[in-house]
DNA sequence: AATGAATGAGACTTCATTCAT
DNA sequence: TATGAATGAAGTCTCATTCAT
């Protein structure tokens, strides 16, 4: 990556085949792998081809460079969040706040798995960062906020709205993710998650007492 | 992520603490320079050496390796941040939600200033992130917001006391970054400050209410 | 530079002889407009390929390897430029100096046809020019001027003559397709092959004026 | 060189110290001797500095890239042969004719030496030839005929002149080349520079034939 | 103390060719 | 016969750091 990935990461052969689809997940896993034993200093094509079990000349036939693999792995971790994420925010019959509770402990909860290599993803975002795909999975993660801000929050000016979810998303995602690097124990984590939590019903709590249409709960 | 950098208000220019020597200054002076305009990944030691007007040799003589360097320009953020939050935060006479919301503004406004050289010293935070003395001046960030928190909750119980002023810590450091980074307009920057500010001002009223020794209002 | 590519006119197009099949030719066309577009950097068998629509396993059961079809492409060219130089310079009735103005008239024109391919074609000549068979089509190339001066000079020494042949040769080969490489403007073009063709004629005439059997004229 | 040397061909470092000057020099040696026996596919970095007993990162230190060195080398001879055919050319008191076919001998011979390199060297031109600086040199090969010809021609127009020393210079500069490469034997090789001669000789008798200012002989 | 030339491991990527299907 | 996935050697270039002067 001499240079910085311009806008080359969208991949190179569509995986139709069984067989090369296999190939492009076991290139992910081995790069997932990687990325969580020796750090995004260590990330090296060539290291990822090797742990794969394919020649470096096949990685290159599905991934255009570096930056692609990286990028398709933050992808997918995006969408499995955002779809964790959606399914519990979307639980109608349960208050609001509870709801926005239970994101902050899966979200919590889920940064923990494999936190080594998110955290080296997150390190190695300078790489994938300026990619104009990387922008789609982003905004995905802030729609789920917006829906569900959408039905909590059914009087409020839609400027502020968006807004509120935004800085929602921000912080369950920023802060989040400090939490569960880390917190040791497993009670550290559920009482700094329960605080964190804390803080966002709060903030819904004031915006719902302000919204006219709210309803009470 | 016990070591990211979570405050950043600096005011650059002006004579950091008197050093070992000019030299040690310009150095850093000259790496701010580098990082702000070619960012982490165009930061080497040749260009910041040639940018000081120093042989790199002699910036070697003063820094032992390129990471102590990214570290002291990390290190004298997190000081003036803190020196900025307390100022704010200790102003005894003005209400704790006030002052809470004075140093949002603060933090977020002064976090655009340098922004480039900002955004660079953070990708490049897994390069001086693992320095024993890295968590040092992060603590002295914690302890702001510590003395604050002790003064505007005098009855709440100290680990859960301690652990709110992480999470108001982490919040005003990571989500305020994002906001300023992503702002485009000065109008726009306020608003997504407001915004935080209400979170943040939300969840310490919540914390008050619950506290019985906290001053009413 | 035995073997370098010396005369090279051509009509690409045009049913070449019937070959073994339409995918060898269908390969040669795709590889003149590769190299044409992309150069000798990008003249790739996998680009050949897909543009003939053809898979790469296919190219390379028609080519034994990538020089081969260079080679293909520089013996074609070489074959219709002999050809049409022949025709000209055979053509008894007119004096051999305008013969030979036509030949190079004829010769610069055509080497503007396609000026990319040929241009790119002759940088490729290192990948094709040590093959065995490279010899053959050139010394055809000669064989033109040999005959033609056989008949303009028929007095004069047979090492002579043959010496003389391929100084002419080479001249018109070589200089005629840097002039066509070089003129931007068709009344440049035809200034230059002028004073080429008054060069070669010059030398002719002399060569004439010592030999004692040529006709005056 | 994967991609195309856009500009970046110029030096360096200039080699003012006789240490470095000596490295460059050892280096231009070195890659003289590599393209010499390897010819220009084999001709890669790694080779030429292991062949100059020095570091690859040394040899970047003084030449951007591959092409820079290619081109340094063309350019170094570029500047010999000027020299040598300027000295020649200017000799008044001898007639032009005599000057001419001592220079044509003159470049055959010094093409002969070093002819494997040079032979390289030609081969890859395509790597440094789109360099801006490498019309310079070519030009001033074009001055030594354009003051000959000025001298021997004072009485021809402008324009035909400058064209009749292109059209010299091309022609001595290619068929030169090419007749030195293909000459097995010191006979062969006097037998056809002297062919050679004659016919730029022929050419220019013409010209000054038909000026009206030039000096009889 | 200062200099800056030298080092060389190692990063990313390309592409001619093969061969199992 | 046709396909195209797979291979992997080899190439260019960077940059943190050292050490002789």
């Amino acid at each position: 990556m001499a240079d910085r990935p311009s806008l080359g990461i969208s991949k190179r052969k569509q995986p139709r085949q069984a067989r090369s689809s296999d190939l492009v997940s076991a290139i992910l896993q081995a790069a997932a792998q990687v990325l969580a034993q020796v750090g995004t200093r260590g990330f090296t094509t060539a290291r990822v081809a090797e742990r794969a079990g394919v020649s470096i000349g096949s990685l290159y036939q599905y991934f255009p460079n570096k930056a692609a693999i990286l990028f398709q792995l933050q992808s997918d971790e995006w969408r499995d969040t955002s779809a964790r994420l959606a399914a519990i925010l979307e639980t109608r019959g349960t208050p609001p706040g509870e709801r926005l509770r239970a994101a902050v402990h899966a979200f919590v909860r889920s940064e923990c798995e494999e936190a080594a290599m998110r955290r080296a993803l997150d390190d190695a975002a300078p790489d994938y960062r300026d990619a104009p795909e990387a922008a789609e999975p982003q905004l995905a993660g802030s729609r789920v906020f917006r829906d569900f801000l959408r039905e909590a929050l059914p009087g409020t000016a839609e400027p502020d709205r968006l807004r509120a979810g935004e800085i929602i998303a921000m912080t369950l995602g920023e802060v989040g993710e400090r939490i569960s690097e880390q917190a040791c124990t497993e009670e550290t984590l559920q009482d700094y998650a329960d605080a964190l939590a804390d803080m966002l019903c709060a903030y819904l709590e004031r915006l719902r007492r302000d919204d006219p249409a709210a309803a009470p709960g």
